[in-house]
DNA sequence: TTCATACTTCGATCGTAACCGAACCATCTC
DNA sequence: GAGATGGTTCGGTTACGATCGAAGTATGAA
């Protein structure tokens, strides 16, 4: 016993009802005050305070003081990637909270994790730059290719500025509603902010679903196709004399 | 609020620390009856007894009766991967368990993660293969090639044999004390395994080290050399045409 | 059958931590 | 300055869950 990193303590920080909550409304990947989050939890604003306290000194959160205000945020990517590995394997294990919302659906469709898009529209996206050779990979691995450089930045995104940023372009990210991959990274923040800029989607309140317009889901839909029937997709994408596929 | 799957659940499995120790044994990859977990975990049987009644409904462990004995292992290597990313993220933010022990150098040496090799020599393992060309590597993602099915079948790893199963042959899992990704799936196994019964390295009691003996530990740094220098190590292996790194 | 081992269930205790009311600071507006 | 809003700290309550002793069930050994 008593081996290896303390896998209690943060466990037991996302194990509060109310600190998960917390922690689920800030992978909405906007900064949120402490009022917000307490409306969030479900709690008053002291208790909320006191939990926000605790998962800050866990390393889980972040917080920038702004006049009166005091706006919380995910520590970085790794803790919102943390946080969407567990929401997967939970909703593989058919641990969804109680009973599907009505809010379902939409979430299903398209939602916001921590700052990239996911759900059906995320991962067809993702399938999408694969098929069109713009996005190469390997098992669980993403790698933007020469092709899909010149594809993007067709469209409005500045791939060698996103490069000199630390944090890589292109990561794979388990999708807790489709149980398949979508694109994360800094590519996958740049691509979803395109749509936000461009008006063909935005946030909702309160939530992290993504409304798409009519107009901006026809032009999303005409950018990601998809030739493959929906039954025959394929995640794993190989390549001749690379053999990973189970 | 209420958004997604309910991630306070498995949260408040993992927090207790009576359940991570068992959990962490669990780790070890070996099916270990609940009387050894009580031991583990510094519980009586009784409360052992109820903890894994819990971990078992929550989906996280899987048990198998056998005469009177009931043995215990992780539900499945994704519980495993689950665990080690926790792992990962409280070892970056440095919770280590409150002081590294005597045992602590062992551990980081070498080490079994569910069913594979971690620590420094899993990460050199790895990335031994990817400078020999056996396994190719895309950001997070690894592939055997067709020189590693050669390399490896000729030290007696029946590769066509692991690709029947159901499981992933190559995959990556970040190393929580090297902080580097090590070779985890059927193959990693596989290789693990190959060690052990080639009398190179064998398990410890009551421990996830491994002991590599003089001879093995020969053979092993033999067979998986590095050219590199220790500084100049590229975890993220590239290829002309991709473009991954940040 | 009898005894021992492995484990579970029951019942009671006990500690901790989540919670909120109230009071207290800090910052902004007027 | 006074008042309002955002947030923290303090104190006391409460409830949940971890814990263990004791008794009960199942399996194997003699």
């Amino acid at each position: 016993m008593k081996e290896g990193p303390d896998i209690a303590q943060i466990g037991s920080l996302i194990g509060d009802p109310a600190r998960a909550n917390i922690l689920t409304a800030l992978m909405g990947g906007r900064a949120l005050t402490a009022t917000e989050l307490a409306a969030a939890a479900g709690v008053t604003l002291q208790t909320a305070s006191a939990h926000l306290s605790k998962l800050e000194a866990g390393g889980l959160l972040a917080q920038r003081k702004q006049g009166r205000h005091r706006y919380f945020t995910l520590a970085d990517d790794r803790v919102g990637k943390l946080l969407e590995g567990i929401m997967g394997f939970a909703a593989s294990r058919g641990h969804l909270r109680h009973r599907p919302g009505p809010k379902e659906p939409a979430l299903r469709k398209a939602r916001i994790c921590y700052d990239h898009l996911a759900g059906d529209y995320g991962v067809r996206m993702l399938d999408s730059l694969i098929e069109a050779g713009s996005i190469f990979a390997v098992g669980e691995g993403l790698s933007l290719t020469a092709i899909g450089e010149k594809h993007l930045g067709s469209i409005g995104i500045d791939v060698s500025g996103l490069r000199s940023s630390r944090r890589p372009l292109c990561r794979s990210c388990l999708d807790w509603s489709e149980r398949r991959a979508h694109l994360a990274g800094s590519l996958g923040k740049a691509l979803l902010s395109n749509f936000l800029d461009k008006g063909w989607a935005r946030r909702t309140e309160n939530s992290r679903s993504i409304f798409f317009t009519p107009e901006g889901e026809r032009r999303f839909l005409a950018l990601f196709p998809l030739e493959l029937s929906d039954g025959a997709r394929q995640p794993e994408a190989s390549q001749p004399g690379l053999t990973n596929t189970p």
